[in-house]
DNA sequence: CTGTATTTTTGCAGTCTCTGCACTTTTGCG
DNA sequence: CGCAAAAGTGCAGAGACTGCAAAAATACAG
């Protein structure tokens, strides 16, 4: 099973002082994600093994597992977090277009995860030429899925309570899949174009309304 | 990486003669995978190791792998078929609504499988029970992305050429998740009605309007 | 600076999944 | 029956991953 125990990646409690040992920790990840990009880049992912990029980066296999937990963790890179409870319940009593506001707080989220943008472009490169890799992502996502749909069931509650069980079922699961469907297809533009938050919710909207038109019979 | 790779599982040529060869290929398949159900159920899949399964099921582990491909393998069940040529060709060629058209062809597809009642109301149960199987499934499917991409493509292709090749990359994109998300749904409301191949239909189009009504910003 | 407590890294041994290869058994068929 | 093809099996080995305890690094007084 393990589908991907990316380890405690303990957070600071703040911002205060780094620490040494958490600037190590930072220059190790980051030591270690490079490594494993680079071969895997190189030699594709399947050749590379594990105490290969434990060589190239100069750490045991044991460190690289408690850092990244799967021999794919450091090419994913860090999962995408949590979205503040401010920011669901935020959602939950937003009255905008469901899908939109969920497509928001997700991108926040998603854009949320700094990471060293040399190694952010190498991991695109990787998974636009491995798309096994993108499946594996997918499948943390999906994990994500049952509680981004719990935030959904929750708003549904709150500003549809006329609809009966299966009904918020259905549309919960339903919301669910387009955003998190549509949400790769968003990434891509706004990756193509590197523009400000603003331009994101221009992208979310357009795209919402693609998919109208797709859904839509044609006149 | 291994996503899956279920193994052969080559088809009879037509249905003429069963032969013994066959009929044994079939016992011992479905020997297999209600041992790996009933342990998994009973232990959880994580408990549960290759040699446990075959020991029950009286098959040696190398054999497993040979049907299997992975330790999942067995408790996924088969892959959905790919659809036939001409069944594609249909679709590139159909002037329904595009989604509609979509999943039609996807749900025949999946149907196809056939597969011991017994077996597959235990997989249900397990697949609610551990929805990392899930999720294991959805990689599986989304392998198939790719190929199902590749044909939404050549449709809009012949029926769309005025489209852009981005325009036409996202459009595919989209049309590719709404299916493939909404199809769960679909498949849990079909297997909550056993009903006919007609109903299925309804129930897309049905599934379809919700869509619709979601993306649709309240009047 | 020094000594001590705490956290992190590391080595090691072991389990489990999965693969290639060679060998045996089973099945198909003339 | 006898031979050829196909399928099943055993074995050895690589690679992913885990628990545990020793070792090293870091924090933190005094």
């Amino acid at each position: 099973m393990h589908i991907a125990s990316p380890a405690p990646r303990a957070s600071s409690t703040g911002e205060a002082a780094p620490g040494l040992r958490e600037r190590n920790r930072v220059r190790r990840t980051r030591r270690v994600e490079r490594a494993a990009l680079e071969l895997a880049l190189e030699h594709g992912v399947d050749v590379v093994t594990v105490d290969m990029i434990c060589e190239a980066s100069d750490v045991s296999p044991r460190t690289y597992f408690n850092y990244f937990g799967t021999k794919e963790g450091a090419l994913l890179g860090p999962a995408p977090s949590t979205p503040s409870s401010e920011a669901v319940d935020e959602f939950v009593h937003a009255r905008g277009p469901i899908v939109e506001d969920l497509m928001i707080i997700m991108a926040r989220a998603f854009f949320a995860t700094e990471s060293d943008p040399e190694v952010f472009a190498m991991r695109r490169l990787l998974f636009e030429r491995e798309p096994a890799l993108q499946s594996l992502r997918l499948m943390r996502l999906a994990d994500k899925r049952q509680a981004t749909a719990a935030i959904v069931r929750r708003r549904l509650a709150v500003q549809h309570p006329e609809l009966t069980e299966d009904e918020a079922s259905d549309q919960t699961h339903l919301v669910v899949s387009i955003v998190m469907g549509a949400f790769p297809v968003i990434s891509r533009q706004w990756l193509a174009h590197p523009g400000d938050a603003a331009h994101a919710e221009t992208l979310i909207r357009a795209a919402i309304d693609k998919i109208r038109r797709i859904v839509t019979p044609d006149a």
